[in-house]
DNA sequence: GTGGTCTAGACCACC
DNA sequence: GTGGTCTAGACCACG
């Protein structure tokens, strides 16, 4: 149990939501055990002064990832670090990726790309991605 | 230059704005060539009437269609695809799917997937989708 | 699809928190069916003028129940009903009475009734809340 | 007058706070005679260690318990189980059970559970709990 | 018109 | 000090 300085990137000409985009990094850093189970969140008001955002929108996403099981919060002594079971950790863990590849494919599908083509474009973006 | 009948599928469940799909679906019938130039779009009230909408939500997607440069209307007469440039054409296709498998590749590094892993997700991806 | 009033009870002087005693209410109607599916509910302003709260208290009541997929919205449209499966509703139907009777029999426990004495308090409590 | 180990059992998971938890089972000991009158409770900080809480929190547990008549604190002596007389003993001691099934009952009819349905939840929930 | 997000600020319960 | 609830009010996206 200790306090820690978690580096969440907020990019403000997205459309995506704030609470969502802290959510996702916030759930990515948990899932992938950067995060360690019984870890000492910083408390609401502390996060939002750190993010320039309100306490109202860390108190969501705390809520919402206490709701999914990955945080738990103890009134008067903070927000922790929940234990996730490793078969959990690892559904977590692939499900957005599996989402997201699904959904690439389904859209190339659309516009008429071949398999072929489909892989191309993988393999670009796997090289552009893992190099960086 | 005549009247067609367009098969929009619309997903009532999805998170997807309502004008998001009919866009999306709309202008893969366009760059793919399944609607030829010139073809005369249904009037938006017909439309909307045929995918049980608001015309209003048909307006803004030919509007945004037209933003684009992929529909031409003409007062009084009707909304038509519009000439496509064979380059455009190609751009226009891969666009969207490389953009989509890029955002994957990207939240699955995002989750700590190995290129394998991405490997994977990808050809499980492809064999669900492209033999449906 | 039709638009109903929902007789909701507020007790002001509960320690229940105003979103509980609503969802917990509204998630009774859903599950015993006095809400039909695809019915279409107040609009968040609507009910938070007749519920005398603010508009955010009704908005987290529906998110709640969203979450637990008891209902349906859609951004301009509404908020509806879903679909309850029949299983599910059964489930959901006898959890809370469930947990509430498991509480109960523990603090009788906890103090050192016997199990006529248990008895003779479910008795009394049938006929107390049964016959009114 | 003696000093006693007391078995409180704290469920870190549960959402009823600390000082609820505590009082409890610490007002179930007093009013079950398993702690007898006279008998020297430990010192707040003593209690405190013991429990791996705040001594805010067993100071709030002694204060309440002094409020009710249960206990007695006399100044730099320490605080002592007080004397219960046989028929508050017995109210105390069905109060807590009846107003717990009294709200299970509620919340079944609530739900529209058959006097047959609680029946059935009332001697499941007797047999899991008795028998353990 | 609908819901979705974000804000500032108040007051309470808990430790 | 911590989190929990509720408020009023603003602005945006969708139909």
């Amino acid at each position: 149990m200790q306090d820690v300085n978690i580096p969440i990137q907020i990019n403000e000409n997205s459309a995506e939501p704030l609470y969502h985009q802290i959510e996702n990094q916030l759930r990515s850093f948990i899932i992938t055990g950067q995060l360690e189970e019984g870890t000492h969140l910083p408390s609401i008001r502390e996060f939002a002064g750190s993010l320039n955002c309100s306490v109202i929108t860390v108190r969501r996403v705390y809520q919402d990832l206490e709701n999914e099981g990955l945080l738990r919060t103890k009134q008067g002594t903070g927000t922790f670090v929940a234990q996730v079971e490793a078969g959990d950790r690892e559904n977590y863990r692939l499900k957005a990726a599996r989402e997201a590849m699904q959904a690439a494919v389904q859209s190339g599908k659309a516009v008429g790309c071949s398999e072929k083509e489909m892989a191309n474009l993988f393999q670009e973006a796997l090289k552009d991605i893992y190099t960086k």
